[in-house]
DNA sequence: CATGAATGAGTCTTCATTCAT
DNA sequence: AATGAATGAAGACTCATTCAT
């Protein structure tokens, strides 16, 4: 009677694999990481990532996979009942999600980026960004309806524009923009949004 | 024996280069373009490349120089005297914007990811992006002045924010977004700024 | 602690894993048969044909002993009494032999192009040869004493061309020549050979 | 100016590309060869045979083409008067072809193999045999046209075997059967079948 | 006895770069 | 100046073999 290796066992592995297969990508991006770099992570051989993922690509597509899960799984809390809540609650939402992600956002711009290429992936990804942005949308309609915000502002629009502003910091951190003046622009938009700019 | 490339010339031929590349880097990414793909576009052999241009890292950094130097020149108009023109500029400068890049959003993207390695890059697209920002930052001011905005705004925040906006939009763009939702997404936010959304 | 697999239990494992080998090799051949696709054919692991077999090229050359003690034990019949039987004995000859290795042409073309590296193998198979080889020359005396054959042939040169005739049929098996017209060219030789085709 | 790589010249690399592989093959078979080796026999790099060849499984095609057109280049001729000569142009036809393929015995067999998973080399190969063939059956037809050959015979059947028996002699020279033996056998069984051993 | 996860040497293949012409 | 044949370092992937359980 030999102990079996359990499918339990196999998605710790897997999950391992995907974990340093992200610190990798994260730092050299996709092309220039070798499989073997991923390998010493974990004090493994070449040969064992093959056990778990057919190739480079595949391994890729199940750190896609595993973020987009990841995400999906993430929802906008809307627990705030004054007006004030709302700018607050913007600054929680951004920590929050800088958390889930830290570190990665070069991954998740190489998604992006691959995503040009591969259709599974692509889909993956869009359908991702539709599920934030109708959390964005529904979120916004539920302000409106607890009259925090205006009736008349084009929801969809500025859903997908705060999903763009989003990823645009990821974007501007990458350059070297620091975390504060990031997280700094985002309040500011947030703020000026809700109470308007116009002199 | 052979007489070096030089002057007038010697810079057509690079430009031509530099505009091959962009389009191959766009269409396959840095790392998955062959210097031959470059080439055949061109009509030229993978050598001649080699007269002009060091190496692929060389052709790409050339590439980031290229457009610092076309987007550094980029001014942000100020020419409008109401205060409703500020919405309708916005419009114009995103159009505009667009049309200097159309195509290439993703090679800007391989810039900002490549700049994680390379130092001289980083260096120079940060700068740039910070003279962007010093653009906004300076229009905003203006509008200050002007009456056309309030005083008591995060002026730095906000044009961080612009800037990144802009650029997740690209990203948006990227994943499947129409340019048409991107263009509405970008008024609807600037239109909100200017206004207010508070209910 | 493993008490060491001997005795008959042993052999039998070894028979079975030999026929799955004859299988996979017929199939696959033996450079691209994998160890796996044989352990699967009995859903044995890897590991365990390993216990029996030292090497892949073990397990080949034990395959090929297989064969050659299966082929040494066949005997040319020779219980005709009329002139006539020797080609009816022919057929019966030929259906016999296509039976003991029906389907393994080609792990017995491996066998010969293997015996072009491997000493001990070629030996076997050059030993083995001989030996159907003095068989069909002992036949063919035997038909000579009892009058069926002229004495002045080339005996040696005949049951050498039997042999490879033999072979050789097998050789076109492999290239799509059926098995109905496989046997129709063994018999029209034995029988040509027997009666003379010159005019 | 620079002077063009003619087609010939391609031609020319390829050829020889196609001979250092037909020595390699035959001495290590397929498998084991390395496109390395076959580059050193020709002083180049495993890249430049890739100019050449898109793959080694392409450059195997090539050879398979090569013995193929040459193969089915090969007439049999007809030129002799006598009934006698018909032994002795069996000689002859014996030792041009074993001129064609000296020390190739062994692609040729590998070629056999692998026609067994490749379609369109199975298909080839069967068509050249075909040819062969066809070539025999028009060969000994003449014969019996001239009446050096009785008219009641099985000629396919005839052809088919003598096809075969030229294979299964390269088989057996492949175990250790001498040149003079193997060319034995086929005089023996030639003149057998000519004049008839029966007794 | 049996297992199958892990290993890593071995190969094919790619492609940036060089250089003789 | 331009070419494109040649190079060879690099890296993805395979699979025979081992060994802890």
């Amino acid at each position: 009677m030999c102990p079996k290796v359990t499918g339990q066992y196999k998605t710790e592995i897997k999950e391992k694999i995907i974990q340093a297969a992200i610190e990798s990508f994260a730092q050299t991006g996709f092309d220039r990481t070798k499989m073997e770099d991923i390998a010493k992570r974990l004090d493994l051989s070449k040969g064992t990532i093959y056990l778990y993922f057919a190739s480079k690509e595949d391994l890729f597509l199940a750190i896609c996979e595993h973020y987009l899960k990841f995400l999906k799984e993430q929802q906008l809390s809307t627990i705030f009942t004054r007006k004030e809540d709302v700018v607050l609650y913007a600054e929680h939402f951004y920590e929050n999600f800088r958390k889930l992600e830290r570190g990665n956002d070069r991954v998740m711009l190489e998604m992006v980026v691959e995503s040009t290429r591969n259709q599974k992936l692509r889909k993956g990804m869009y359908e991702h960004r539709l599920k934030v942005y109708d959390n964005v949308v529904e979120h916004l309609s539920k302000q409106i309806e607890r009259g925090f915000i205006k009736k008349d502002i084009d929801v969809n629009g500025l859903a997908s524009a705060f999903v763009a502003l989003y990823d645009g910091l990821a974007a501007s951190r990458m350059l070297g923009i620091s975390e504060a003046q990031s997280k700094k622009a985002w309040v500011a938009m947030v703020r000026a949004v809700m109470a308007g700019i116009g002199g």
